[in-house]
DNA sequence: TACAAATCATTTGTGTTAGAATCAACGAAG
DNA sequence: CTTCGTTGATTCTAACACAAATGATTTGTA
């Protein structure tokens, strides 16, 4: 590429950590206030559909999963449990083990999620180009990089499926 | 842009939306507990860096330019206020509004934030060739179209101290 | 002037997030 | 078998974050 003054470079890397700014932003409060399918918030959505995909499942795993502190999952679990969405079960072989599964009212919830789900990003980016589609994931591919968090956790499935979850996710 | 088999698109897309995942996992938690420059969290540190650059100002001010809700930055004043980081003046001329200002202690505290808050992201975008900048920079320039918020708010001032700013808020 | 609408900060209520500490239970070493 | 370290889930505390409602005040309008 071509060169580019120490100014020009400081103004694109400054451009770069506002964007970065927006996109989290927006993704955040999307996150936040989306959703709310049957009057879940978007975290409680996202386990839904981790445990739709993989229940039943230990709440450690959960967490990990979701990138998130085992601490926060049991408050998650707490409402969702409350909603009678899910239900949680002592291990027999382990006993310190809690096994956390789906309900039947949970799974009709799960069921109706999907399409609700068509968030913006989703839909964005499957309007992309396929050369613009590359760049946002070469970016971010980068960004992640630098952030050395490319392996992060366990890469879940790749199916259809999951990339729906994905964009809760996001938000998701 | 080769040609690309839908599932190898839905593939990309995945992992689009797991990177961005994973870019705004690490940001949060960094903002999270980095920082705590004397005892301040990074929401806290982020808020005296504004008011570094433009108290005295009014609350609602204050929000927009870190994208929160009024609401939450009420709460992140009330600690700093607590700290005697910052003073809260009920304004003569209109008596709807407050002002927030930085006290000798806090000026004091600002002074001594930047050096230490050169980011993980600020120092990796640094050190990357252009090309790959220019790749990044691309890549969220259109996301952020995607998305819509091209011009979201007053884009705060374009200065490397700023953009050390810029670091925290993507915990924001 | 009077009154309605808008603005501003705050309070209240709910939910998300993490770390530290706790408690039970498993597993291995002696 | 007993002790010791580890693992797993939970509780507790503290901070964010937002929406909705409140109360005070200003502004615009009839």
């Amino acid at each position: 590429m071509k060169e580019m003054s120490p100014t020009r470079r400081d103004q694109e890397i400054a451009d770069v950590l506002d964007n970065i700014r927006r996109v989290f932003r927006v993704v955040h409060r999307y996150s936040k206030r989306a959703e709310k399918i049957g009057g879940l918030t978007g975290p409680q959505v996202w386990a839904m559909k981790v445990l739709a995909e993989s229940a039943p499942i230990r709440v450690t795993d959960l967490a990990r999963r979701m990138y998130l502190h085992p601490s926060t999952v049991v408050g998650i679990l707490d409402r969702l449990e409350q909603h009678a969405q899910v239900t949680r079960t002592r291990s027999e072989k382990d006993h310190r083990v809690v096994t956390v599964s789906l309900t039947a009212k949970g799974r009709e919830t799960v069921a109706k999620v999907p399409r609700i789900a068509q968030g913006l990003l989703l839909n964005g980016l499957k309007g992309l180009p396929e050369s613009d589609l590359s760049t946002v994931s070469e970016g971010l591919r980068m960004l992640v990089g630098i952030l050395g968090v490319e392996g992060m956790p366990p890469p879940l499935l790749l199916s259809p499926e999951v990339n729906v979850t994905g964009v809760n996710i996001g938000d998701p």
